[in-house]
DNA sequence: ATAGTGCTAAGTGGTTCCACTTAGTTGTCT
DNA sequence: AGACAACTAAGTGGAACCACTTAGCACTAT
């Protein structure tokens, strides 16, 4: 039986170390590398065809998305696996969709790593439990449709930095000149398309580096 | 040379289970007990008196602050190091003003987690590189340094990292059982002693890591 | 010309947040 | 014993948020 071998692309070092430890230590895989810069590891991923990539969907220069449409062209055979602090939905749908094969967050397990490592090398799709709790339904993953996850207008970008800004509705509205209602219902339609449950969560995703590409204007 | 007896409270079930492994895989160290609750934290301490606790600053039902403080009821010689995602030096201070003997991020190397528990154990005070590269002088500890900014209390700490993640008022309550009344004045508190204006302005204070807020775009 | 998209905005109704007050309990320090 | 701080929690009132609907206007691509 040969070992399955596996890229971990990881900026915290201490989960990126810590995996690469315990992965070693286990006769059914082998760390073939290990880094914390994406771009770093779609060239590593072209040299060394890992069987398995582990991949945090907060990195730098490339964020997880498009980190993983890289690993398809340089490794088509490689399945990603993105790893994850947040499980909002919004951040599954899109790795899924950008080619992710798995996906776990750090409310894991050990033993629900494994099984995640060993169901995307046998060609499966994994979701965490705690991911799966949360409604997601594996088979509602359109592999080809991109625009899964509706993109902003123009409008909705940029009211979603002003309520970043820690701007109320009527204040937007009066930077804006438009009215508070015509606010609130891009308000609206912005979490809807984003799936996020409340402006501080939007934040979140926001602040956080593996922003949402779009988010630029 | 005996074993340095270690207890991980974390609730992280990744983060606490490979801790565990990896310690456990040291003949230095021994990880003789590990839970996600910190109530149990303190009764595991009390049975085990541990070397070393390495303790999650965010946890409930009691915080890391409370945590620590019962710790130095129940096993007076335990060394707590806090572990955190973050890096507020505000946090930091508490912790040490609470007790705590070492301070190591989640960005930390495992050689870093290696040499707190060495330097905490061999009586030592220990924090990780980075906080030093961001200015905190252990020198300055100063038990008693109360008025830094207006402070937050333990529960008002608690409560702000709960706002952070994007939890309401009523799942705050839910969470840490206490009234939803009690969330909204810990809320309120919070603002007024930050000065700010809503949580959403909370959330860019906590998420930008020096105090003020970058809005990259 | 017609359908589609985006921006505008009003309305309704429910929920949450925010500000502030009062107040009982516990624990600590002097 | 008294003062003080922290936590608890109730209440009041108003503002903001959230969900959803309807609908007019401008622009564009088929």
């Amino acid at each position: 039986m040969e070992k399955i071998r596996i890229l971990i692309a990881e900026d915290h070092k201490l989960i990126r170390e810590t995996w690469t430890f315990i992965l070693n230590n286990d006769s059914r895989f082998a760390v073939v590398a290990a880094c914390s810069d994406s771009q770093e590891a779609v060239e590593l991923a072209g040299m060394e065809k890992p069987d398995v990539i582990l991949m945090d969907i907060n990195m730098a220069p490339l964020n997880g998305f498009e980190a993983t449409a890289k690993f398809a062209v340089v490794s088509p055979l490689s399945k990603v696996i993105a790893l994850s602090f947040y499980s909002e939905l919004l951040f599954v749908k899109k790795m899924f969709s950008a080619g992710a094969k798995g996906y776990v967050t750090k409310n894991s397990g050990r033993e629900e790593m494994y099984a995640a490592i060993l169901a995307v090398h046998d060609n499966q799709l994994f979701v965490c439990d705690e991911i799966k709790s949360q409604g997601f339904d594996m088979n509602l993953v359109p592999e080809s449709d991109p625009d899964y996850v509706e993109s902003l207008t123009n409008k909705e970008i940029q009211i979603s930095h002003c309520i970043r800004e820690g701007l109320r509705s009527k204040e937007i509205a009066d930077k804006l000149n438009i009215s508070i209602k015509t606010v609130e219902v891009h308000r609206h339609n912005i979490l809807r398309k984003l799936n996020v449950k409340s402006s501080i969560s939007l934040v979140n995703v926001m602040n956080s580096k593996n922003g949402y590409v779009r988010y630029s204007l």
